[in-house]
DNA sequence: GATATTCTCTCGCTCAGCGAGATACTAGGT
DNA sequence: ACCTAGTATCTCGCTGAGCGAGAGAATATC
């Protein structure tokens, strides 16, 4: 983490600040997750079940095994997991009969909220000390490394292949 | 992702831009680790290491281990791929016979930089679109949320126990 | 010098995720 | 209607990351 970097390009300094909130992010995660006996990949499947619920959008297994980058049988096991966790219930589709629609559990969201919940209000606290003004520019510049993130990624997968 | 969420709290909006950020940087590390055959633990190590190198604060698989949330079981075999993959030598330390030092070759060093560097110089690229009184807003800005989510860490650790 | 402590490693195990392929359904051409 | 190709999910067997328990070796404490 070495945050005693200090006499440098301000511009380096915030690729570092960048990623010490991303590590502060991961170890937030890893640490609700192991408290709640869910794997890395539980939580970021739970994560990804609970966006597609909010907007309406219908899971299946073979998006969430898309977005989690895992193969078809290991998407399989996670969901046994979930499912045994009593966090989401598998329905066949009845216009696609291949298909499986995923639907979370009340539980489910409930847990997303017990771990988004006080890390949003903690977030959201510390976002007082700043003017609106002040939160617009953050709001940029963060949408900006996000792209440029991405942007990044794709560049190196069409550079390595 | 869904980036679709617009007419809310703005407040709300830069928690997701957050959150968006991190998922982008977790992605690119993935693909990174990915296509060098590396584990997703094996590139946090090397980062650690990096980290540890550039400021001169000698590594030990204790440090390594606690740093990452591995038992000394799984930070010995971490290690043992790391030294198969040529990234970074053991040596015994003089000073204190029980424990190893752990330097890291100029391959590591390489990698790294194959990682960061492209990665950073988009970023930078994408920072040229800000003023300085905005790169200053923005870092002021995620010193804050990293320090906002640290202590909703230790706060959610303290409260489960 | 006996005892407790610290650091690393070994052994045996569990289980997440992979590759290959099976199964079931749909779509498109004829 | 039938045959083929394509798509969605699941099963099976396997590899290997990481864990718990504990051994071994060095240091610190009394």
């Amino acid at each position: 983490m070495s945050t005693e970097e200090s006499r440098t390009d301000p511009r380096l300094r915030l690729v570092h600040q960048l990623r010490a909130v991303t590590v502060e992010f991961d170890l937030l995660a890893a640490e609700f997750a192991a408290r709640h006996g869910l794997h890395p990949t539980d939580l970021r499947a739970l994560i990804a079940l609970l966006d597609a619920d909010r907007a309406e959008r219908p899971m299946t297994p073979g998006r969430l095994g898309a977005q989690l980058r895992l193969n078809s049988a290991g998407t399989t096991t996670l969901i046994d997991r979930l499912e045994r966790l009593g966090l989401v219930r598998r329905e066949r589709d009845t216009t696609d009969r291949r298909r499986v629609l995923l639907t979370v559990e009340q539980r489910a969201v409930e847990l997303g909220w017990s771990f988004f919940g006080p890390a949003i209000d903690t977030l959201l606290g510390a976002m007082d000390a700043f003017g609106p003004a002040e939160l617009d520019t953050a709001e940029r510049f963060l949408a900006a490394m996000a792209t440029a993130t991405a942007a990044s990624r794709t560049d190196a997968a069409r550079h390595h292949l």
